[in-house]
DNA sequence: CAAATACATAGTAATATTACAATATAGTGG
DNA sequence: CCACTATATTGTAATATTACTATGTATTTG
């Protein structure tokens, strides 16, 4: 296996190897969200929920569009829906 | 999406997250190989190498078995393999 | 048992990641 | 312009990861 493919491959999954990031790229699976709506659905702090989406927006997986005073996020790699499924089944099927 | 399953995803998939395991993963997809074979096919270090298949095999991607004085490792979780696979299928489409 | 081979672990310095509080910036409405 | 809402960034301490050298342990062979 290429060396190569095999860092690429290694910084996409780091990209979403976080519980935030991943209950992030979940929750934009469907629609895109502005921040507001994705900190308070998912509870947790502005500054960090920010913080995480400048990461996944910076490695590709997200983008970002700006309408007034709200930014919106929206999944930009839609292959990485399908490396989670792949990770959901897995740890489901542990069970 | 659940809390707990995404501290469970976010574990699997940082014990991937990492070129030279997911060289090993790969390498192993296919048979068990014995530390040598992994560290001379990859070309790393003995040492580096015999490291990162202690964190796979900790966090249940691999298991091990000793024949004399060789240990073998193979893949413990074949679900990775499939995870792997979206990854890679990803990477490469991006070219 | 001694030497050689195969593998694992300890110690460590450099770097990266994380969570957090505080502050800064951008946009809106009055 | 002012106050307010929405989002981003900065600074920081705690922790984790990484690569590396050196050393330790297990096994086989003579």
């Amino acid at each position: 296996m290429d060396k190569e493919l095999a860092t690429h491959a290694a910084e996409v999954l780091k990209a979403v190897a976080h519980p935030l990031r991943l209950r992030i790229v979940d929750l934009l699976a469907k629609d895109e969200l502005c921040v507001g709506e994705i900190t308070a659905t998912l509870g947790e702090k502005q500054s960090i929920t920010s913080q995480q989406l400048t990461i996944l927006k910076n490695r590709g997986i997200l983008a970002s569009r700006r309408d007034g005073a709200r930014v919106f996020y929206r999944l930009e790699n839609k292959n990485v829906t399908q490396v989670l499924n792949c990770v959901y089944n897995h740890c489901q099927a542990k069970k």
